[in-house]
DNA sequence: CTAAAATGATTACAGAGGTAGTCAAAAGGA
DNA sequence: TCCTTTTGACTACCTCTGTAATCATTTTAG
């Protein structure tokens, strides 16, 4: 399970696996903090708490602090949907399923998405 | 949008919304409350707090507060399931399907029943 | 080398949520 | 009617998150 985290921290560390290598707090703030408005030291002081959640490593390079995630982008998400399975949904996905099933919540584009998924799924599962 | 809460107060008004009449504070201690070891003054705090956010709503009978909430079962799970996907996954459902082609986090039953409603929806479906 | 800029650690503070104690008012019993 | 229980409002306190200022240290540009 991963570990609870803010809305804030959450971009944060999406954005950082998203962007692979390790960054400078200097390029965090550029490219992350700036466009949200975030003080530097803020942007420090999530990436401190993410360290210390475990979620974020540090390395120093010539003295300079470099932040990467220990997870990829998917495998944070994955998580977080398990957790808000886990959490919300009482480990069932019912819910999801009709909320999909509600109009407007799915474009065509996804639903064919869906339907294809389901089918791959269907064909490459082995019994159970 | 749903305003945000947190998981306990989640857990309560999904309680309280399962149970559809509106229930004095002593139902709800005893049927939510103690289960969850919490003391009574906790959930009075809770209600007040979800009372506060316009989840829940409150009618005296009798000079005894009966609390219900405002929204069903269903509409909360879908609000919520609806605020994830904003929030966490950035308003794409793409995420959640990954998770769902995933070994193991679909069983049988709800492989079926997705396939179902896929076809359901499919056909239903007007042109967009 | 010295002043300015960059970097980082520490501390702070407010709001939300989890949890509950205290106190007062109301209702019930003896 | 007087004491006990019930009910409810209010206050309190801790942790977590969002946000950032302050201060120290290091690096860099003149």
């Amino acid at each position: 399970m991963l570990p609870t985290i803010g809305q804030q921290e959450m971009e944060l560390i999406l954005f950082l696996s998203d962007n692979h290598e390790p960054m400078t707090t200097r390029e965090i703030t550029e490219r992350f903090g700036e466009p949200h408005s975030l003080a530097r030291t803020t942007v420090l002081t999530m990436l401190e708490r993410l360290r210390k959640k475990n979620l974020v490593t540090r390395s120093d390079i010539q003295g300079i602090h470099h932040y990467s995630s220990r997870l990829s982008k998917e495998e944070l998400l994955q998580g977080m949907i398990r957790n808000f399975i886990q959490q919300t949904l009482g480990g069932s996905v019912s819910p999801f399923v009709t909320y999909l099933t509600q109009e407007g919540n799915l474009n065509k584009a996804e639903l064919a998405e869906f339907k294809r998924l389901i089918e791959d799924l269907d064909n490459g599962r082995k019994d159970d």
